[in-house]
DNA sequence: AAATTTATGTCAGCCTTGTTGACATAAATT
DNA sequence: AATTTATGTCAACAAGGCTGACATAAATTT
């Protein structure tokens, strides 16, 4: 197992990579162990009802967007259908979500979160919002808004449009103006 | 297939979870999307390659730290040794990743990174701390160790000594002082 | 009215990356 | 000499992504 052909091994190197390479490792490395421990909270408690990961953000996003269609889920989420099936088919056959025809298009399904369903959003969302403002407490009132400003900062351009949408959001950042209202019929 | 029986519909909760509830949505769907495209950046790198994350985590640790053991690794990424198993072998087989009888202990495998290795780690970073970068621009100098300070105090306290160990990297936090450039040692 | 497109659902199979359990080997330690 | 430790490996399983193919109902276009 060890015989490595000495021709064949590749000089090892023995320094390692640090911010003189032009890269900004500290940040890189806070942001991968931040969010690896905010979504561990969840998780846990996802396990105790045999759920995973994509039934959180599911979950979530029925709650934070009621009625909002299986295609526009999908956008937000930006998975296929067929993943989405899965983990939606269980929400929905265990109370959690239920479906509603569309009105205007009834081809559409219109998700809805139950009171179970709504139950569970906030106890996922209560110890990562916990975390937070326990993270926030160590900085100045106004230095919410740099910590905003940078997270805001971080989504591709394109991208940040869905986020300005969402209800009593981190609107917008640069300009206070507030998004129109959506006819959330 | 469709058809739903009126009977066994739980209800349909129609109002949007929002922060009046008492959760900071905001901010938590704030850092679910900067990370997500975080992410997005070297996941197509990768994708070229034939890798994955699990191949990025490795590559990124092993440059970050050259010589750490197979032990020592498995505690930063908190996977299973089964787990890491195969796509170090997969790292070694293609020469992006070597290993180094322990000198002091023969039963440990040192792992180092190659110059192939050290490219892709490079190359992989590059993207994120561009983001990065880009994303601090919009904000004073000073408000850099306001965002270190937040994603910090993110982190689980007990995991957080991993973290300073890093070379190069985000020093302490809670005694602000700190962070003196370069001088140290 | 007929044809086409759209929104959704579903079946089948594949991949990556995590898990557990069992067992093997070499080297260090007792 | 016996035990423990560091590593490797085999086998099986699960979650949650993916693609491709096909079905149905409803809306839209021709």
């Amino acid at each position: 197992m060890m015989a490595k052909k000495p021709a064949e091994l590749a000089k090892a190197i023995r320094t390692p990579l640090t911010v003189d390479d032009g890269i900004d490792f500290s940040m890189i490395e806070l942001f991968f162990f931040a969010y690896r421990d905010f979504t561990s909270d969840p998780d846990q408690l996802l396990a105790t009802y045999g759920f995973g990961r994509a039934h959180h953000r599911v979950v979530h996003f029925v709650n934070r967007i009621p009625g909002l269609t299986v295609a526009e889920l999908l956008d937000v989420l930006k998975i296929t259908k067929q993943s989405l099936a899965r983990v939606l088919k269980q929400l929905i056959d265990t109370g959690y979500i239920v479906q509603i025809q569309g009105l205007r298009d009834r081809r559409q399904r219109e998700l809805y979160p139950t009171a179970k369903g709504r139950d569970l959003a906030l106890a996922l969302a209560a110890p990562q919002s916990r975390r937070i403002a326990n993270a926030l407490t160590r900085l100045d009132t106004q230095d919410r808004e740099t910590v905003e400003t940078f997270l805001k900062s971080m989504v591709d351009p394109d991208l940040r449009a869905q986020i300005e949408q969402l209800p009593g959001g981190a609107g917008n950042v640069q300009d206070k103006a507030v998004a129109e209202p959506e006819a959330t019929r």
